[in-house]
DNA sequence: AGTACCGGTTCCAGTAACTGGAAGGTCAAG
DNA sequence: CTTGACCTTCCAGTTACTGGAACCGGTACT
């Protein structure tokens, strides 16, 4: 299968596919024509990775869990580590936007917003604001 | 005012700040042996960078604050609308987040984690979980 | 055979916002 | 006079791609 087709059905643009195979996620055979040849194998790669991607997993993770989705002898504990590291990772993040948010609207529920040069948003930026 | 003193001051590392001159944002004098010289105006851009930043805005973000920030005529409608429109992309990013902390929740919940291969989350990422 | 066109190939550059490090100049202190 | 802290510039690396150029392969139509 070519790559144009592995990205049909993977859901990866072919210039992703080729990344990966660049940072050494994947590694297809070659047709006759030098045309990368993608198997059934190579595409349950491919649909591994975007899923992984799609939920938040690194590259690097995802190079840790493709390795653990090879290896039949895993301990399903390895993956839960990793999972869970980005789980707090998330929750890490979005405790910092809810803070930034919080912040943010405040300054803007104080700046009247026409045409006058007068504004806390750049007064709190400049350090002479209300916040804080 | 030298470059150390003025990354002290501002808190931003002295790298940040040559970048900063780097891409325009501000372009503060030299003394005789070459050094950076910092004004106390270029101390309050500097601290108005820091806190911009710090708050979630982005670097053209900050550009076009700091231009505000200097233009006394301005209208504080325009400063609102960065603002808002910022609060809006972390509303987004918060939401995202969310999202993926739910089903990556729901993965971790249900694998046992212990030294068994079987494993949920490599079930799901593979196309044959539970999840959906 | 010629040509049009789609899809494949490689390689280079750019994105955001820094950060680290190398090689070298400056300055104050002992 | 040397040590060490601090300054300078420039180059490379980070993350995960994405766009584009230049070129080759394969098929269809005339």
């Amino acid at each position: 299968m070519n790559i144009g087709d592995a990205s049909a059905q993977s859901g990866l643009p072919a210039k992703t596919i080729r990344y990966y195979e660049e940072i050494g996620l994947l590694k297809p055979g070659r047709a006759g024509n030098g045309y990368r040849d993608y198997s059934v194998k190579d595409l349950h790669g491919l649909r591994f990775l975007q899923r992984a991607r799609s939920l938040g997993f690194s590259v690097d993770d995802c190079r840790q869990l493709l390795s653990l989705y090879h290896d039949k002898a895993r301990e399903s504990a390895d993956v839960k580590a990793i999972a869970e590291a980005k789980l707090v990772e998330i929750d890490r993040k979005i405790a910092e936007l809810v803070g930034l948010r919080g912040a943010l609207h405040h300054l803007v529920a104080h700046c009247h917003g026409d045409e006058r040069p007068d504004c806390p948003i750049i007064d709190e930026l400049a350090g002479h604001g209300l916040v804080q």
